[in-house]
DNA sequence: TAAATGATGTCCT
DNA sequence: GGACATCATTTAA
């Protein structure tokens, strides 16, 4: 079942971070389809929240997708190379936004390999936000993409991830943003070998 | 095996 | 000019 709008709508993005460890990225790139297991997120908030580039209602051509309402792909540029993929969550001018860090492969990996140039299916394939992207065909061309259409969406296929086996942890590559690097805002499958590695 | 490095668009000071 | 939600490759130990 693809994710519905109201899932995206709601207030709570670190809640919504959480929910979706367990369900379904795919791509329709290029006409191939791309996709598979949500394995790792971040949160991120406008408010609150000094690793946010919308924090404090900082407002650019960039980041304007980011105060939309919810259910809206939000694609960045990092280090001038990799395309980051974001869910942008919550209601109209709250510029929150799930990070989407890993995913375990499921259809397409043919495709994946070729967008990646490698031989054969790795665990570093789709294991991190960069790669995770090429391997999905996302670019910034997807920025502001609908996540409801027919070309990037969510299904949730019913599974629930085991409290046990959830990992709450803080995130990576944010030292900048001070005591807010410490917020345990990262979460994770544990022992799931498509996770990125520290 | 670990640490340094290069690539480089967009935003900030 | 400097920093950045990264990763692959090279260099050092």
């Amino acid at each position: 079942m693809k994710l519905p709008k109201d899932f995206y709508t709601r207030p709570d993005v670190v809640q919504i971070a959480q929910e979706l460890l367990g369900k379904y990225l795919y791509t329709a790139v290029d006409g191939m389809l791309t996709g598979g297991m949500i394995v790792e997120t971040e949160a991120y908030s406008g408010e609150n929240d000094r690793a946010c580039h919308a924090h404090m209602n900082r407002r650019t051509a960039r980041t304007e997708i980011m105060y939309h309402e919810g259910g809206v792909a939000y694609v960045y540029l990092v280090y001038g190379i990799y395309n980051l993929f974001n869910i942008i969550t919550n209601v109209e001018g709250k510029a929150d936004a799930v990070l989407i860090r890993a995913i375990e492969p499921e259809v397409g990996t043919e495709e994946m390999l070729l967008r990646r140039n490698m031989p054969t299916i790795k665990s570093n394939l789709t294991a991190g936000p960069g790669v995770m992207s090429i391997a999905l065909g996302i670019n910034r061309k997807h920025y502001g993409e609908n996540l409801t259409g027919n070309t990037i969406w969510l299904e949730d296929k019913g599974i629930r991830i085991p409290e046990a086996e959830m990992m709450t942890v803080p995130r990576v590559g944010i030292d900048y943003a001070g005591d807010d690097a410490l917020l345990p805002w990262r979460f994770y499958i544990k022992g799931n070998k498509w996770v990125s590695k520290k």
